[in-house]
DNA sequence: AGAATTTAATTGACTTGGAAAATAAATTCA
DNA sequence: TGAATTTATTTTCCAAGTCAATTAAATTCT
């Protein structure tokens, strides 16, 4: 379907918005079907390695707010997928840890679902890619 | 204040939501003070032009879901900044138009509203810019 | 030690965004 | 023509974002 014309003006925020956009369309086709959201996904991922995060660092890894994190971890509990501790050395922080199931359903979804960077790497090459990240990260 | 060590899985489609989720803080914080928002703001410059366009068009335009494009126009309309018109040659298109009061609002705004892009390009550099526009429309 | 301040997370109110279903007009096709 | 299908938009319901206020624990400062 041909887009229709459009105004040029930021063109470059422009740009980014709409890959954001179809990229995170394409993740969420793929995520649908098992029943989990991209920021769950994120946040399952994040977890993977084992690693202790309080709710504040979970926040700038999924890229929420922190009541939004509160609320997303409200319903993996109720999910089953993750639970929350308080941290022994500061009893304000919250540690969020996997479940077994947790863990099982990340495993199940990551074998089906293809790394996202996978499929942008064939369309624009490694070292456009590598390229990419560098100018995105280089903008505050 | 140091993010946390996060999974480097996803590298690229990270850094895109990233820098998306940066740029629209730094838009938002500008437009904030005239009381309008990003989608809206880019209607109206949309709509600048005085061409006509349904709301399938301006949802592809403005990077919307025709249904959170037909809650924006809602509140524009009672905004008093644009109005629906049905298009006489098919009756289910609705034609989107500014008002007088929109094109004067969106006429205000553009004056004190810094380019994005130009703050963009000060931090990349135009060379910089311009390939990251290619790469992102690289990206399917 | 004890009051005041800071920090971490949550809650609540309100607005916005997204997916699926519903409505309504146009088109196809038998 | 008229039933079936497609297309355009809206409605509905749920999830997310923001902001201010709250709770509770840790830290600072006399």
């Amino acid at each position: 379907m041909d887009q229709p014309d459009r105004p040029m003006t930021n063109q470059l925020s422009y740009a980014l918005a709409a890959a954001h956009r179809r990229i995170n369309a394409s993740l969420n086709a793929r995520l649908r079907g098992h029943g989990i959201q991209i920021e769950a996904w994120r946040l399952l991922e994040a977890l993977e390695s084992g690693q202790r995060f309080t709710m504040g660092e979970l926040a700038e890894i999924v890229l929420m707010n922190p009541p939004a994190l509160t609320k997303l971890v409200d319903r993996m509990v109720s999910d089953g997928l993750v639970h929350r501790q308080v941290a022994q050395s500061d009893h304000r922080k919250i540690n969020v840890l996997t479940t077994a199931l947790g863990r099982k359903r990340m495993m199940q979804i990551r074998r089906e679902i293809e790394d996202q960077d996978a499929s942008i790497q064939r369309q624009l090459g490694e070292s456009d890619s590598q390229k990419l990240i560098s100018l995105l990260q280089g903008i505050t």
